[in-house]
DNA sequence: ATGAAAGCGCTAACAA
DNA sequence: TTGTTAGCGCTTTCAT
């Protein structure tokens, strides 16, 4: 590997000269420029990267705190932090913390070692340590798709609230007026928020919420299912669940008790994740932009890092609905 | 930010005393050792890898090369790669190329800028440049579920035939002797090898391979609907397709065509992809495991970094059948 | 317009 | 056992 001070010798100049040429920093009559851009050439010259951060103090080095509970969730994210990262000069530092907190401060540590000039955390809620430590740190940090209690951080959401009244507008828009909700799990935000815009467009439409219309799953098949079995009873002609998966499962307990989808019951979900489309009829979802996200999540920690921003922000990004077979007109025998 | 210099003077040392205390690279009596670990917990000291790096001339860093043509494949083996690094004290960082030539060659020039000891490559070829180029430049590599022609590059495979293999044999064993293929795009070598697993299982059972039950698809629902309907004329009594999306769609052309899976006719997919779960019958299928694709070709990569492994070798990692709803014994009727 | 030289923070050979 | 010192490859101030 040849260094700064090879492509002086070659090009009879001092090594300053030829740190000015590469980085354009001084003006350098052309003779010369072309000396060192032809030894460069010859020698080819790669600067050490190391050695110009630890001169220049920045790394352009980002790191990304991700769990694979869910794969193509972290990756859908990570794309979009590395697309902006990427087009800045930086480079991302993939790490998969397992949702572990012993794993997540050991990345943290190393992270802070290799001088990291900002982190975004995708990872669930861990340590709470870890928040503070970096705050202490003064490492730029922004979450992504997490949320995060106070104010005093930056973070990246999708916007569930206006997802769910979306998702929710939409059957009343089809003339649904008795419309169930499956929950997921109790104190996940996102359930909470998408519930928030499922009770908000009721609220626009005059329907007034009915408890015993919501009932509480737990993000699976099966509690999709269970929840649907209960809601049956009630007769409702549509319902909304706040995932997928659960929505398959309800649909799955629709057929399985006779009824159709849509024609009997509309039922709609959330996430457009893979499934969606596989199922019969192809469920009405709303799509979760995640390399948005992480876009986002990438551009305000670029700015924090560069000092353009020092302010946190806390920005939401916005769901599409997405409208398949799954969802229809209320049926004229019902309405 | 505190250096080393702070430590050793509030701990009355020089600083190298400092650094083989933190290495553990020389004897220390432990008088010294305590007043050192004291200033460095007063001083919250970190040390900085960039330096470091910079007289070890190791980063403990390595490229990862990624394209976004399939999320969840790509994460699992990011997943796998990084499990190992992490453990090595390595990290990895997270490039997608988008298969993209031109973002690809500024990716490695990154990377080599940033003195990265060793890249693996997950993308989809692109430039033979790159390959070439890292050779000259002795840049460890490893190809990650690529197969690269010429054994001069260590890769780590799946391997294809013996999964094709077990999925036929699987139809076999369970009395099934008129077996449809579906291929997918002609000269992927992954449908190449699934083919060829099929083929010699059909040899091993004595089933003559019959042409016409080999039908070419791309991998798509559709194209495996569209050759299903080509084999229903041929009355088979099982179809192996070489990707879970072009079974899907042999199952959906079964179905509507009256008759059932698998009671009529057996479907085997591969890839044990998540929508694989979804359908009714839920797909038996053939596992990937991506994340030991990674695990494997990070260790390859560690021991070329460490010169504990010279020559290049090429692994392929074992599939697994996971047997579901699709796949039952022959007709009696037909049999 | 170019060169000389200091120094970023650390490690390691050598000295004491 | 601990300290002194040189130097990794680069940038940048200051001098010429």
């Amino acid at each position: 590997m040849s260094t700064i001070k090879d492509v002086a010798k070659k090009a009879r100049v001092a090594p300053s000269t030829v740190s000015y040429v590469l980085t354009n920093s001084k003006k350098i009559t052309e003779e010369t420029r072309q000396r060192v851009i032809r030894a460069v050439k010859e020698l080819n010259y790669v600067p050490n990267g190391v050695a110009r951060s630890m001169k220049s103090r920045n790394t352009y080095l980002i790191g990304l705190l991700l769990s694979d509970v869910a794969h193509h969730l972290s990756f859908a994210i990570a794309k979009g932090v590395d697309e902006v990262a990427f087009k800045a000069n930086y480079n991302v530092i993939f790490c998969n913390t397992h949702n572990e907190s012993e794993r997540e401060s050991q990345y943290i540590r190393l992270l802070e070692e290799r001088q990291v000039q900002g982190i975004i955390v995708a990872s669930r809620r861990t340590e709470e340590l870890t928040h503070t430590y970096l705050k202490s740190r003064q490492i730029p940090i922004v979450y992504a798709n997490r949320y995060e209690p106070g104010e005093s951080v930056s973070c990246v959401l999708v916007d569930n609230e206006a997802g769910g009244y979306a998702a929710t507008k939409h059957l009343v828009d089809l003339g649904h007026r008795k419309i169930g909700f499956i929950s997921g799990p109790s104190g996940r935000s996102s359930s909470r928020d998408r519930q928030r815009g499922y009770e908000q467009a009721l609220h626009e439409a005059r329907i007034p919420v009915d408890r015993e219309l919501i009932r509480l799953g737990e993000y699976s098949v099966e509690s999709g299912y269970k929840a649907m079995q209960q809601l049956l009873e009630l007769r409702p002609t549509a319902v909304f669940a706040a995932n997928d998966n659960m929505a398959i499962g309800a649909v799955n307990c629709i057929v399985e008790s006779g009824w159709r989808v849509p024609e009997d019951i509309s039922v709609v979900g959330y996430d457009n994740s893979i499934q969606s489309t596989f199922v019969h009829p192809a469920l009405t979802t709303v799509d979760v932009p995640l390399p948005q996200v992480g876009e986002v999540a990438a551009r305000i920690l670029l700015d924090e890092i560069s000092g353009r921003s020092a302010t946190p922000q806390s920005i939401r990004v916005k769901c599409n609905l997405i409208v398949r077979g799954s969802s229809g007109p209320v049926s004229q025998s019902k309405g």
